[in-house]
This record gives C-alpha cells, structure tokens and sequence, in this order.
DNA sequence: ATTAAAATATGATAATTGTCATGTTTTAGT
DNA sequence: ACTAAAACATGACAATTATCATATTTTAAT
C-alpha cells in the first residue's frame, strides 16, 4: 500500500495541510479502491462513514430528480476529495457519484478525518474554503440554469471543461462524455444536446476527432451569450 | 450599543459557539447598521471586509445574470449571517444584498472574524457545516432549475417560504415579496410568475389577503410534480 | 465475424415559456 | 384628494425546448 506522506495527489485538495504524523496515522488506515468505468462509486443516500482521495481518473456527481432523469453537479477529478459534503454535515450523500473512467481511490475513515478536523485548525480552514469555493460555483450554475438557453448552457459547459480539465496532446477535451452526459450537466434532453453540439460543428466552433470533442473557436463560444 | 454576549439573535448561527471573551471583544468593535426596505446592503463586487449579523429583517441575495435579470439564491433572515463565503473565500462579493424590509445589522470587522476562526475550532467547524448545508441546498436547486417547470418551479418556492420562513397569524406567508420576486427566485419571466400564481389561485392551492399570499392546500402544491 | 444493444442523429410535432402590447389596480408622494 | 409611477393582469404570438418516431452508426458481447 502506498504512503499517503508519499503521494503527489495530496498536494491538490485539504489533505496537503495535515502534518506528517497526522499522514502516517492515515496512511495506516487507509484503503485502496479500484474503481471501472461506469461503476458507481456511492449513491445517493448512502452512508459514507469515510472520504474518497481521487488518486486517478475522474468522475461525475449526480442527482436523480423527480422526472428520472439524472442532473450532473459537479465533474470530480483527480488529486481531488469525494464525500466531504455528507461527512462534515453527518449526513447520508445528497449525490451519486460514477466513474467516467477508470478510477484509483483511497478511502479514509470518517473518525480520522473528524479528528484532523477537530485538532489541526489549518486543515479544517482549507476545508472550509474549499467548500466556499464550491458553493460560489453552485450559485453560478443557479444563475445559468435559471437564466440562460440551452445553446449558452453548453458553450459555457464546454469552457468549463476546457479550463478545468484540460486538453489532450491533440487538442481534444481530456474528459470524455456522452451526448447523454451533456445533457445532464445542461440540465436538457438528450436530443437537445444532440442537436446543439451538431449546430456547433457546423458553425465550426467545435469539431470531433472520434468520440471526443476538441475546440475550435474558444472566442466563438465565449460569444453566446 | 447593545453587547452581543446578551444577545439573543446569535443563538442562530455560528457566533453561539464563541466563548464569552470572544463576544465581548466582538461587541467593542462592531457597527449597527439601519436599513430600509429596497435598500442594497451590498452590491455585487464589493470588498465587505466583515460580516453581517442580521438581527431584524429578511433580505435577499441576488445575481445580475448577463441577460440584465436578477436571479434571487437565497432569502436571508433574522439571526442569520451575511457575507461568510466572501469572507473565507478573501473574495469580493458574488451576491447583491437587498433588503426586502426594513432590517437592523450588526457589522464585524474581517479581522476579528478571522481571529476567532483561527482560534476557535467550534467555531469554524460551525462556519462549516453552515457552508455544507447551503451547498447541498444549493445543488437542489440546481436540479429543479434544471428539471423541473415553472409550475413546479413556483410550488416549491411556495413550500420552502413557508417551512423556512413561517406565516403570520392569519396564515399568510411572513415573507411579502412581488411577482417580480417570485419570477425571480424561479427564473422567469414576471409575466409568466403572475400567470402561474393565479392558476394557483383559481385551482384553490392558495389565496390573497391583501399582498400576502396564504397556501390553502399544502398538499395540493406537494403533489404538482 | 455476427449480432444485439447502445449511442448518435434528425424530422415532425407538441408543450412550455418568453416577449410585446395593453389595460387595470395599487401604492406612494405631493 | 390627486396624480404619477409601480405592480399586477391578460391576450396574442413567437421562440425555445421536449417528446416521439425512426434511422444510422458505433460499441460490446458472444
């Protein structure tokens, strides 16, 4: 089993601000998860009892609403955590989370966690800024939800993706979605999407190399509006 | 100026878990601020540099989307803080701040508010698990935003005032807020708020007494869905 | 390699929601 | 009390988006 005081990945979420004692004590508790694409990771109403390290791949974070149709929150990615929401409120998750591809996770018990959170004062503020953070992001989504058109939701989704997951040595979007996926992050049906993305290729705003998605116009995009 | 260590406000929210010390230094250095209905507390942008204890009033907090409406994400109440996310984040703010009745505020400077973060664990922990419940709140209403019609839309808006903010003696939702502001907290046109109240009306799911909106069949809104 | 299933694509049409125009009622200020 | 402004209301129509039907292409399993 691999050292967390070791690890690389730790560098990008809270994790980094715990002391080296504090990290072998986790270490020692620690497992390993090996996770397919596809498979669900925790689903929404589960007791976690614990918080997901992300040490490769990516995932998505999803709700089912009323209509059966489930809505993406968030896209999780690698060096990120998994699980705080539901550990710090001591609540079952609000959220299904499923691996878009193949996943490396460590799982650290909740008693852990909830100790650093309780003796190392740094580790609880990075927590709390992260957690800021997000709900800044949240409130934002709110906004283009309520007030923007299905063609604007996707530009921005698409330079979302962009920014915050990056490219590909061919200039390709790193994270692979279906069409499907699509129009659960925009909040539409599967066809819209559909319809949507194919209107952007032939605008030559973006172009298709296989099944991923690559850029073409970044100022394009950012123009619907 | 009244002393916030005998305050009763603060037992609702984070300031309770402050030792009486800290309040006491709190008390010396806070501002009282007056506000009139439709007054802005604070605009989008702003660097606030403290935070707001609201000990009378409900305001709203809105966001300027780039079609010129506002988005209203959240309605804030007596005994609740204003300007945490901001505050953590060292950010300036993402929300407008109105007032949708007169109100009384208490300011606390940044850096006391920082001091008592860093040295009172109770205290972030509190601020915390303040942050995840607005999150996961949050993500809630990014998937009726996403999935749901305004009709249902509005119902629920209808059902969360009236859990959350209570009623007055004849029944009437405490919170008196316009068409306007009804569109606003859906995403919608005022016109189609206006239309879809007074469905509601027609169908007997609520009535009017005056501006104030009494919810006659609670189970009625429940099940539009 | 073959085949079934899943994903993508597109047309036709219906449902929802937005916009504009216009009128009525309520509110606030002198 | 009078008047202007704001809020509320409703109709007509346009725009957006969903739904259903049906192909086509791609993927995965035997």
């Amino acid at each position: 089993m691999s050292k967390c005081e070791q690890c690389i990945v730790r560098q990008f979420n809270s994790l980094k601000t715990l002391t080296k004692d504090e990290l072998i004590r986790i270490s020692a508790c620690k497992t390993s998860r090996f996770i397919k694409k596809g498979e669900v990771i925790f689903d929404e109403g589960e007791s976690l009892n614990g918080l997901f390290c992300v040490k490769d791949g990516v995932c998505k974070l999803t709700k089912l609403s009323a209509n059966g149709k489930d809505q993406i929150i968030k896209l999780v990615e690698k060096g990120q955590i998994l699980g705080q929401r539901s550990l710090i409120s001591n609540d079952r998750t609000n959220l299904r989370a499923t691996a878009l591809n193949d996943m490396e996770l460590c799982f650290i018990p909740k008693a852990e966690i909830i100790d650093d959170l309780k003796k190392n004062n740094n580790f609880t503020m990075d927590m709390l800024k992260n957690m800021a953070d997000d709900l800044k992001e949240a409130d934002d989504v709110i906004v283009n939800m309520a007030q923007k058109s299905v063609r604007q939701r996707l530009a921005e989704a698409l330079l979302h993706i962009n920014e915050n997951f990056g490219t590909n040595p061919d200039g390709t979007l790193s994270v692979l979605l279906s069409r499907e996926d699509f129009a659960s992050i925009v909040g539409t049906a599967t066809e819209s999407a559909i319809r949507v993305l194919s209107q952007f290729k032939k605008e030559g705003l973006i172009s298709t190399v296989g099944k991923y998605i690559k850029i073409e116009d970044l100022e394009g995009l950012k123009r619907i509006e």
